[in-house]
RNA sequence: GCCCCCAUCGUCUAGUGGCCUAGGACACCACCCUUUCAAGGUGGCGGCACGGGUUCGAAUCCCGUUGGGGGUGCCA
């Protein structure tokens, strides 16, 4: 093993960037940032007919975004297929590949005969075929002996080569197929460590079994991660669940909350401490402390770690990253007016426009205004604040002075009273602090309002 | 069906044979603070799946059971 250790991120350009890929590649990330070594990009897009070469560009941006900056430029295996014919070269002339032409219908056929048992049969294993259309390339698999691993993250794994099948290694169009590529790819980047998810716990024997056949040396160091799961403990999925990245950074998760939330799953820090920046968890960040059991993606928990951020950044940056989810130009300079309160307030950026909405005029809202309108205090609470507000100095102390004493006044709540005066200013019960608001909106406006919503009233 | 993996509060985790009367966080509930909503503070609820071993001693080690998940493609 080098002293540098090399691993890699390898998606597929198939779907957007979805957290169960991004949680592996952090781990993959920290992995490398922890130990000073290299975490390495390849996009596995041997298969044309599946792949949206403008999908990369989103898992590209994505893991930028996520600030995961990988190292050296990313490889893409369809520049490689000579490689990797190369080294299909070599399993046939070592007798450990055959040519197959049996199609799946005629495999799924003899497999019911025989009573039901999936995977293929070893069909044309002697049949000594020579290549030629239609005909794909099989490795040939042992039948004896146990192939096995030391897992860093489960311990030792082995499967008996009797229960695997001679897999395809190049297909009829001549392509190669991901065992191929993957195993090739690993041994010409000298990558030393893989991590990857659960679901390739089943495809090692094989991977190991090439590498073997191919010569290569010692095989790297295997860590399989846990799946993240839904509610229902199944494998996320891009069908049936919330998991583009894309999505929620449109949502206004903040980079630093999403990558936190994702290293907490599967590990712990030693501290306890959950919300931190991330190069406190490259610190302390082990591959062989994450846990092999599945975790599931809370998005409650999720949310307080963005709130978390969102309260930590500064005013500026926060303003900054807010503007892009408040439209209008009045609203967004109310933004930067009273965007301390609306920092302490949001836990996604999303629910920002509901905090300003009510900036050109009272938002639509019969809810909040049935609910406040129906208090018998209503009615006075208006006449009172209008009278007590005709020749206030318009600032917040004094109308919260002025507020508290007309409170005392008709002995009613705080909380009741404030209630008829925010829906005749913003339309909504709730919000940002009152008086703030009215500071905001102007001695005119305000009374305009406060005049409008006791007319409506009556 | 076969193969593989997994198993601590509802959830994420700490725990690697005695420090465990199992700790923290999210969520939930209550109270405090309070002009609404948040934020903050205090407290509460709640867990080692089950059965056998091993050991003076087991959440921790072993075996089995049960439960869950994944794989079983000429997808990756």
């Amino acid at each position: 093993m080098t002293d540098r250790p090399r691993c890699r991120f390898a998606p597929s350009p198939t779907g957007y960037l979805h957290v169960g890929s991004a949680h592996s590649a952090l781990c993959n990330w920290l992995f490398a940032r922890a130990n000073g070594g290299e975490f390495l990009l390849r996009i596995e897009d041997t298969d044309a007919e599946r792949n949206r070469p403008e999908l990369t560009d989103n898992i590209l941006d994505m893991l930028r975004w996520l600030g995961l900056e990988w190292d050296g430029e990313p490889l893409h295996q369809s520049n490689r297929f000579d490689e990797y014919r190369a080294a299909a070269e070599r399993l046939i002339a070592g007798g450990t590949a055959y040519w197959c032409d049996c199609t799946s219908e005629q495999v799924q056929a003899r497999n019911k005969e025989r009573g039901g048992k999936p995977g293929y049969d070893g069909y044309c294993r002697d049949r000594g075929l020579e290549r030629g259309p239609g005909r794909a390339l099989r490795f040939r698999v042992p039948d004896e002996g146990v192939t096995g691993w030391d897992d860093v993250i489960r311990g030792k794994v082995s499967f008996e080569n009797a229960d695997i099948e001679d897999f395809v290694v190049v297909r009829s169009n001549g392509n190669p197929t991901f065992f191929l590529a993957n195993v090739v790819d690993d041994e010409d980047t000298a990558i030393s460590h893989v991590i990857r998810g659960e679901d390739h716990v089943n495809g090692t024997p094989k991977y190991l079994l090439l590498r073997g056949a191919l010569g290569f040396g010692d095989p790297p160091v295997f860590a399989h991660l846990p799946f993240l799961v839904n509610a229902q403990r199944k494998k996320l999925s891009k069908r049936r669940d919330d998991v583009s990245m894309l999505n929620y950074k449109e949502r206004g998760f903040l980079p630093e909350a999403m990558r936190n939330y994702l290293a907490l799953l599967g590990w712990g820090p030693p501290d306890g401490v959950e919300v931190r920046p991330i190069e406190e968890t490259v610190e302390m960040f082990r591959i062989e402390d994450v846990n092999p059991s599945p975790a599931f993606f809370d998005h409650k928990k999720l949310e307080f770690v963005n709130g978390e951020w969102i309260r930590r950044i500064d005013l500026d940056d926060f303003i900054a990253r807010a503007r892009e989810f408040v439209d209008g130009v009045d609203e967004q300079t109310a933004l930067r007016a009273l965007g301390p309160l609306a920092q302490e307030r949001v836990k996604v950026l999303s629910e920002l426009p509901d905090y300003f909405d009510w900036i050109t005029e009272p938002a639509d809202d019969t809810r909040s205004w049935d609910k406040a309108m129906k208090l018998p205090v209503a009615a006075a609470a208006l006449d009172g604040i209008i009278d007590a507000y005709g020749d206030a100095p318009w600032e917040r102390d004094e109308l919260h002075a002025r507020f508290m004493a007309l409170a005392e006044r008709l002995e009613t709540s705080a909380s009741k009273l404030q209630g008829p005066i925010r829906v005749s200013v913003t339309g909504r019960l709730v919000g940002l602090p009152l008086f703030e608001i009215l500071e905001y909106l102007g001695r005119d406006e305000s009374l305009a309002r406060l005049r409008a919503g006791r007319a409506r009233l009556a």
